[in-house]
This record gives C-alpha cells, structure tokens and sequence, in this order.
RNA sequence: GGAGAGGUGUCCGAGCGGCUGAAGGAGCUGGUUUCGAAAACCAGUGUGCGGGUAACCGUACCGGGGGUUCGAAUCCCCCCCUCUCCGCCA
C-alpha cells in the first residue's frame, strides 16, 4: 500500500508502474471515491460537531440543577420559554441525527471501496529496474563459480535420484498427485543438510532464528501484499478462515504488525525455516519435470525490517544478497545475479534480484533465490511502524531473501555433483550435517 | 469440547449514560536541586483521519461488529481473543 497522499500528487508514476509491472489498477476510480471520502468526512466532522454541542446544551436545558438553568432563571427566562428552546434543539438534533445516519452509511461503503482499490495500487519500481516483459527481459549482472565440465553422460536429478533411490516422485504423486515427491534415506538427510547449514550461518550472521505459523490470517496475506492479487496462488483452509503460507518471508514480515517500534531496536534480522506451500495455479504443464515447480518445499527465509530510508533499505538489499551469495559459494554451485524487470515484479515490490544457479538438466540458470525489497509498501498494509529520535512516526522498510530452498536447490547439488558411477559426491560443508558422508551411492 | 473470569493508554489500574482522550500510579522526556548521581519536586508524555502556511482547530478510536439514545468506555445483541479449572491429546 503507498500513502494516498502521495497517490495524488504522483498519479502517473503510479499509471506508468501499473502499465509496466502489468498490475491492473483503476487510478481514475480511486482518485474519485478518495475524493467523495474526504467530502464526506469533512461534512461528518461538522456534523458530529454540532451534535456534540447540542447534546451539551441540551443536557443543560433539561437539568434543573445546571448553572445555565440557575443563570436564565435569574435572567427572569421564563420556563416555557426554555421548554420551547429544548424543544427546537430537540428536533434540530433529530435531524442531524438522520443525516448523520445517512452519511455514514454512505461513508461505510465509499470506505470499504476506497481500501479495495488501495489495495491494488503498484509499487513504483526503482530507476534501474530494467523494463521488460517477463522473465526473458531480466537483467544480468555478474556469473560467479565455473560451470563444471563433466565428460561423461550426464544423468538427471530425477535418474539419479530413482537410481540411488534418494528421489521418489512416482510414489509422491502416488499419494499426492503431480507437483509431489518423496525423498527418502540420504536424499532426506542431503535436503535437511542444506536447510542446517543455511540457517546455521545465517545465525551466525547476526539474524534471530524465529519458528513461525504457516497458517495465517486473512490480514497477514493481505498485509503482507500476497492478497487478494494472489489468492488462487495460496491453498486456503476456508474452514478455519486461514491460508497455509507460500513462504516464511509472510510470517516473519508481519511478525510487528499493529506496532510502534523504537528505532533503536531497528534493523529487525530474522531467520526462519518453514515448509512453503504453493498452488501453481496457472503454471499447467510448466516445469511438470522433476523437483523444480512442487507443491510443498521447505525454505530458510531472511527478513530484515528497517528505518524508512532508501539508501538504508539499499544496503541492507546487497546485504541479504550477500547472505545467499554466500551460501551458493560454500555450496561450490555456479549462480548468476539478475536484476529482475518490471514485467516480472510484484506488486509491492521496488526492486529484485534473483539468484539463479546452474541446472544441466535444464541447461540454463534458474531462479534459486529471490531478493526483494518494498519500502514501505507492506508495512502500512500491516501498520508496522517506529518512532525516530524526535517521536516521529514512520513505516518501517521491509526486504526478504531466500537463504535456501530445498529441494529446488537439490536439482544442482546432484545434478552437478555426479561421478561417473552414478554417486553423488556430498558437497564439503554439509558433511558434518549428515554424519560426515562423503558420498552418496546406491544402495 | 464442558464450566468460570476477563479484555481500557508504553505498563499497572480506576471509571453514577453527558463535564472522560479517559482518575491514580509506574515508566519515559525535559527542568529544578546536586561537585556528580540517587532521591525529591515541577512540567510534558497516545494514534489515525480531515482542515489550516503555521500555532492550532475539528473528528474518530477504551478487543471487533451491530443496536438503544439528542448523547455510550459506561446499557443491549453477536463475534473474537486471553486466562483458570475439567476432559482429550502430539
């Protein structure tokens, strides 16, 4: 959400990012009912005053005791006089009354329409965000690692994974239809290793590890910007009125919703492993191959909840970047950086890079990572706030990153870790995760 | 799931239907005092929205939503949440 304020003053940053994000919103619409509520509260306002005042004077009338009454009895006012008086305010306050009742009903729906279409409006992406349409368009800004060559024929992480009998998709979609899996002996225990090892360092890495609900409040979808434009992407339990969460970045970011923060205590660093749930509403028959696109995956977030500032929110962008950057490195896994364009930003979002690491099986770099910031377009929807130095209250700035996600992040550890014999060879720093395995064989 | 208690400002805690944005305390900020500190004393100390260049003014908010009333933190109805006891259970 972006303050109406500045929506007025700035309607064609907000046209030109809803035309180049491809984020439909009707500006015309909420600039007119934003309009039509001011009207009516400055006539409420005026309203409800009089009736304050009246209903003052009106309980002095009616007291006997009341010094107004004392000070018109010596003033030689006569009782019906008052009784006339009481009478016609009486009747002026049944009026305001009526037309205080219209109004905010009135009121009540130009409000309730006035959020539906604040909640629409984009984000207006940052000034090196590259245009483009989709994901095609994003922009490289630097390799790192060497993309191994190996000279024999390579397998897939779906052959290998069946071989060594550490990947069971047949029987996940068995039980649980397509986009599900299973991992089973050292696949499950090279899965969790990664997850360990990704929130180990970033604990070490100064972020306060936090266990989240991933069923969450129709609030928290919204606050956190994924409703109501991506509700068919969330698998709702309508039952109990929550949705299971697509990522813990949901949680985490909303985990101040409704405070008033110092800012002493900011930034805010948190850490957190949860599963991820994911409809891929839409995505038929993309990516139906292997681990890639799945339902269910368990992910280390970053979240970092900072001081409205821009250049503070940018450092703290590279410093997440960092963070995941570094977890690629350790894992020896070759990645590229892109600068994400605006057809492929979401809505909240200023700007994105994403990790994208090398998948044989693909033959192409894919997105591993995703590293957002918002300013603070989901702190006011969750009215998450600080208090400066001087009382100030302001929207705190909001980013999140991927540390890891697995089992995405399965597909190039086997992919590019294979030996000639079909084995996998356990990447250095996870070992003392799984009980110093070397190497994954068959069984 | 059954029974009871309760939800008020940063916190604790009052609150006959109008004079209560809300007593009183604590905390915090500033000042006086002190060589300095503590203590004591004095003053200030909620958020949103609207209007105004501004000082400021208006209005709303006492878990949420309706209702009664000229007027509701206070009365009525519905919902939510928390706590205690019992039952069940990873």
């Amino acid at each position: 959400m972006l303050d109406i304020k500045f929506i007025r003053e700035n309607q064609e940053a907000i046209r030109d990012a809803s035309r180049r994000k491809k984020v439909p919103c009707d500006l015309d619409r909420l600039v007119e009912v934003d309009a039509r509520r001011r009207q009516i509260q400055v006539e409420l306002d005026r309203l409800r005053h009089e009736q304050k005042e009246g209903g003052a004077q009106l309980a002095l009338y009616r007291n006997p005791k009341s010094p107004w009454r004392r000070r018109a009895a010596e003033e030689g006012v006569s009782e019906q006089e008052i009784a006339a008086e009481t009478e016609r305010l009486q009747a002026r306050l049944n009026e305001i009354k009526a037309g205080t009742k219209a109004l905010e009903e009135e009121d009540r729906q130009v409000q309730a329409d006035f959020q539906q279409l604040m909640l629409t409006v984009p984000q207006t992406p940052a000034a090196d965000v590259p245009d483009g349409e989709d994901e095609t368009d994003n922009r490289e800004l630097r390799r790192v690692g060497e993309v191994p060559k190996l000279d024999f024929p390579l397998l897939d992480h779906v052959e290998l994974g069946a071989k060594l009998g550490i990947v069971d998709i047949e029987r996940g979609v068995r039980l649980a239809g397509t986009r599900n899996y299973m991992l089973r002996g050292a696949g499950t225990l090279l899965h969790q290793a990664v997850l360990r090892f990704a929130f180990d360092l970033m604990i070490q890495r100064g972020f306060e590890p936090v266990t989240v609900p991933v069923m969450v409040k129709e609030e928290v979808m919204q606050g956190t910007g994924y409703f109501p434009l991506g509700r068919d992407q969330a698998y709702l339990c309508e039952r109990d009125e929550l949705s299971l969460v697509g990522t813990a970045e949901v949680p985490l970011t909303a985990l101040h919703t409704e405070e008033i923060l110092d800012e002493t205590d900011l930034p805010k660093r948190y850490v957190a492993l949860s599963p991820c749930f994911r409809r891929e509403a839409g995505a038929a028959g993309k990516d139906t191959y292997g681990l890639y696109r799945i339902h269910l995956f368990d992910k280390v977030e970053q979240v970092i909840i900072c001081r409205n500032d821009e250049a503070v929110s940018l450092e703290h962008h590279q410093e997440i970047l960092a963070h995941a950057e570094a977890v690629m490195q350790a894992l020896e896994l070759p990645y590229r950086v892109v600068n994400v364009c605006t057809g492929d930003l979401g809505q909240g979002q200023v700007q994105k890079f994403d990790i994208e690491t090398w998948m044989p099986s693909r033959g192409a770099y894919c997105e591993t990572h995703s590293a957002s910031r918002f300013h603070e377009f989901q702190a006011r929807r969750l009215n998450m706030r600080y208090r400066d130095a001087s009382r100030k209250i302001h929207f705190c700035h909001t980013l999140n990153n991927t540390v890891i996600a697995s089992p995405r992040v399965l597909i190039p550890i086997l992919e590019l870790y294979q030996q000639p014999d079909g084995s996998i060879v356990v990447p250095k720093v996870l070992r003392p995760y799984m009980g110093d395995m070397e190497r994954i064989g068959p069984r």
